[in-house]
DNA sequence: AGTGATACGTTGCCAGAGTCAACAAATCAT
DNA sequence: ATGATTTGTTGACTCTGGCAACGTATCACT
C-alpha cells in the first residue's frame, strides 16, 4: 500500500494521458481534457512534458466540422519503438512496433530445426544488427518476447515450453544480456489477450476470456475487472488442460479428457482432408465453411460441445462480457456459431450467461508482436518520466562481440 | 480513466490510511510511515483529519520495548459501525460490525418459513429498531447484505434467490428505503471470500480461490491479481454450476453433471447416517474423521474426486497462490487433505499447481457478516472524506411509519 | 466581407498537499 | 544524569493542478 506524493500525481497524470494516446489512438487536447476530467492548462503542460520527452507529437488541426477554434491533435510517437519477439518451432519473428501502434517491421527468420534459447538469441541479435542503421532512428524501450509456454513474470525464465522443447531456459537474462536492453516475456496466448484486449475485439471490455487454437494446443488469457490475470507466478490461462470429458485422451501435459485432448487442429484438418504444414487458418476456416460432409460436420459438432463445457465453466466462474475466440477456435465458431452459444447457454447460469458476446479475434498476424510490445511499452505507459538510454543499448549491441556486456557504463 | 487532481491525492491517502488500520489492524503513525513511504508530517496531518471526523482513535504509547519516542497507536473506530444483513431459509441475521473488526452485536432471528423480501426487510427493521439506543452511540455508514444467490452489483437487486424463492426482488431498493441508509447486496460467497482475503485463510494474498459448501450448494470467490472479480454483472464465482462429470446427476439450474450434483452435503450426511437439521459443519467434520465405515470413505473418496475436477481447472485458469475451502467443502478436505492435493495435481499443469495451498477457511460462524460489513465500509474506505448523515438514517427509522421516507431532507 | 458565437489554448495568480529541516519530546542505555 | 535514538511538531518551501481573464481560430449568419 504505497502513498501517493507529488511527483506520482505527476507521474499517474502523464501515464494517464500516454496510456489515452497510445491505446485510444490519436486524440484532440480538448478530448483529452474531457476524458480526464483535468483542466485545459494542465492538459497542456503535461502534453508539452510528454512531447519534450518525445513520446507524443502534436499535429495541427485536422479538417474539424465543429466551430470554435480547432484542438491539436495529440499522437503517440512513431519514433518511440519496442522490439518484439517470438520464438516459435519453425522460425524466430522479430518485430518493430511503434508506440502509436503502428508495426514499422516484420522480420521472420525461418529455422531448420526448433530453435535453442542461445540459437534465438543469437539469431535475434544478429537481425537486429542488420537493421541498425534503421533502429538508430528510433527510441528503442526495450523487448517484449513471447513465448508459446510458460514463462516466468519476475525475470522472463521460460519454465517449459514443450514445443520448443525448452526447460527453464534464462531467456529473458540472455537476451538482456546480449542486447543490453530491458527484457520482458510472457506467455503468448496471455499476450494475445492484451493484443485483443486494446486494439482489437475486446476493447473497452474489463472482464473477458481469450482463448486461442494453435497446432500445438490450446492456450489462453483473462482479464478479471481490468486486470490481466497473471495469477501466482504468471501461468494463468492454461484453459487448453481444463478437464471436459471423461475420455481417457490425453493432452500433451498427460492430462486425460481436457479441452486441447479433444479439440485440435489436426482432428479438422484429417476429417477435411487436408495437411496441416499447407493450411493457415484462414484456408481451415474457408474449407471447413465451405465443407458438405457429414464427417466434417460431426467433428466440428463434438468439438463445439467440448469447447462449450470449457467455456460454460469459464462464464460460470468469471461471468464475463466477451468471449474471444483466436487461431482455429475462431474457424470453428464461424462455422457453427450459434451451436456453441446455445451449448453454452445449456451449461451455464442463465444469469451468468446472459449478455455474453462470443466474438472471434479481430487481430491477425500481427497479434502477438502487438502483445509482445506492449508488454515492453508496459514500464513506460507506467512511468513515462523514466530516463531510457537507448542509444547507449544500440552502440552496445555493435560492440557486443568486442566488448563484455559487464563492461558497458551502467 | 480519470485523471488525478489534488483533491484526489488527498482522498487516495486518507484512503490507504484507512484501509491499513481497518484491515491491518491498529498500526503506529511510525510503522504508517513506513508503510505508505509518506512524510512524517503527512501521517500527522492525515492521521489527525481522520481523528477529527471520528473514524480513526489515537491510543497512547503501547508498551513499547524499542528506544526513542514512542508513537501513538492510530487503530479503526469502534463507534463507525456498519449495519451486517443475512437472509438464510430458516432464520434472518443482523450484525453491527464496527469499522475496527469487533462484532458488536448479532441478532439471529429464526423464521418460521423463507421469508419473502419484504418479510426480511420488515424483520430488518424491527430488529434495528430494538437497538435503537444502542445505535444512536454509533456512526452507521450502511447496510451491507450477504444474499443466498445471484445478485446485480449495481442496485442490490436480488436476481435468482432459488433456496429463498426470489426471483427478481429489489431488496436493496427497499431496504434503502426502510432505513434511509445506503444498501449494497452482493453474493454471500462472494463476500466469503472478502472477509477469507482480508481477515482469515488468504491475508495478503493476490490471487485466492474460494469455494465455500453450504446446505444447498456450492459458490464461491475469487481474487485475481489482486482484485475481487465480480464479473460483469457481479455474478462471478458460480463453481457449483461448474462440469467435473459425465454423468446425468442434476444440479439446481438444471445442469447435469456439475460440482454441486456430485459433492453435497446430504450424500455425506447419509452416508454417515445423520441428520441434517442437527448436524451443524463441526459435527460433520467429527463425524466424518471418527467414521471408519467404508461407506464413508468410499463416499468421500468420490466427492473429493470430483472436487479436484474442478479446483484443477480453477488452477489451469487462475494459477493462485491458495485454495480456500469453507462449509462442508473444508471438512471434507480435513478427512484427506492429501488425496485432494494428489488429485488436483493429477489434473492440473505441474507448474501452476506449483506452490498451490489449499487451506480451510479461519472464519467461522461471523463470516457473512465480516463480509457483508465490508461491502458496506467499502465506499468510506474509498472516500474517508464523504459525509455521511447517520444521525439522521437514525430519526427516520424511528418515523419510519408516519413520514414516507421521500419527506425526509436530503 | 463583416460580425457574433463558439471552442480552445495561454498566461499569470492562487490554493492545497506533501516535503524538508530544525527543533522538541519521550524513551532506552550507560 | 547524560547521550543516543526515534518520533511528533512546526513553519518555510516546492510543486502541481485549478481558475479566470484574455487571445485566437474556426463556423454561421447576414
Amino acid at each position: 500500500m504505497q502513498g501517493t506524493n507529488h511527483d506520482d500525481l505527476r507521474r499517474r497524470n502523464l501515464s494517464i494521458i500516454l496510456r489515452l494516446v497510445h491505446r485510444g489512438g490519436a486524440a484532440s487536447r480538448a478530448q483529452l481534457t474531457r476524458l480526464t476530467g483535468l483542466n485545459r492548462s494542465t492538459i497542456g503542460a503535461l502534453v508539452a512534458e510528454l512531447v519534450e520527452r518525445g513520446l507524443v507529437e502534436e499535429r495541427m488541426p485536422d479538417p474539424t466540422r465543429l466551430a470554435g477554434r480547432p484542438s491539436p491533435i495529440v499522437a503517440a510517437s512513431d519514433r518511440v519503438v519496442a522490439l518484439a519477439l517470438n520464438p516459435e518451432i519453425d522460425a524466430i519473428t522479430v518485430g518493430v512496433v511503434a508506440l502509436s501502434g503502428v508495426v514499422h517491421r516484420r522480420i521472420r527468420f525461418a529455422t531448420r530445426s526448433s530453435p535453442t534459447a542461445a540459437e534465438a538469441v543469437a539469431i535475434t541479435v544478429s537481425i537486429v544488427d542488420k537493421l541498425r542503421s534503421e533502429l538508430s532512428e528510433y527510441s528503442i524501450i526495450g523487448i517484449g518476447v513471447a513465448v508459446p509456454g510458460l514463462v516466468r513474470a519476475s525475470d522472463g525464465l521460460v519454465r517449459h515450453a514443450p514445443h520448443l522443447g525448452w526447460v527453464d531456459e534464462p531467456l529473458g537474462d540472455l537476451l538482456a544480456a546480449a542486447t543490453g536492453l530491458p527484457v520482458v516475456a510472457a506467455n503468448d496466448a496471455s499476450l494475445g489477450v492484451t493484443a485483443e484486449r486494446y486494439f482489437g475485439a475486446g476493447q473497452g471490455m474489463t472482464d473477458l476470456i481469450y482463448l486461442n487454437g494453435g497446432s500445438s494446443g490450446i492456450g489462453g488469457g483473462l482479464v478479471v475487472g481490468g486486470v490481466a490475470a497473471g495469477g501466482r507466478a504468471g501461468y494463468a490461462g492454461e484453459f487448453g488442460h481444463v478437464r471436459v470429458s471423461a475420455s481417457g485422451q490425453k493432452d500433451s501435459a498427460g492430462i486425460a479428457g481436457t479441452l486441447e485432448a479433444e479439440v485440435t487442429r489436426d482432428a479438422l484438418l484429417e476429417a477435411l482432408g487436408l495437411r496441416a504444414s499447407e493450411t493457415d487458418a484462414d484456408t481451415l476456416e474457408r474449407a471447413l465453411l465451405a465443407s458438405d460432409s457429414p464427417v466434417v460436420h460431426a467433428e466440428v459438432a463434438r468439438q463445439l460441445d467440448f469447447l462449450a463445457v470449457a467455456l460454460a465453466g469459464a462464464v460460470n466462474v468469471l461471468n464475463p462480457q466477451v468471449i474471444v475466440l483466436g487461431g482455429f477456435l475462431s474457424a470453428l465458431h464461424a462455422v457453427d456459431p450459434d451451436r456453441l452459444s446455445r451449448a453454452v447457454a445449456a451449461l451455464s447460469l442463465g444469469t451468468a450467461f446472459d449478455g455474453v458476446r462470443i466474438a472471434p479475434a479481430l487481430l491477425g498476424s500481427n497479434l502477438l508482436l502487438i502483445g509482445a510490445a506492449e508488454l515492453a511499452f508496459e514500464a513506460l505507459l507506467l512511468d513515462p518520466q523514466l530516463d531510457r538510454g537507448n542509444t547507449f543499448a544500440l552502440s552496445a549491441l555493435g560492440a557486443r562481440a568486442a566488448v563484455s556486456p559487464a563492461s558497458h557504463p551502467r
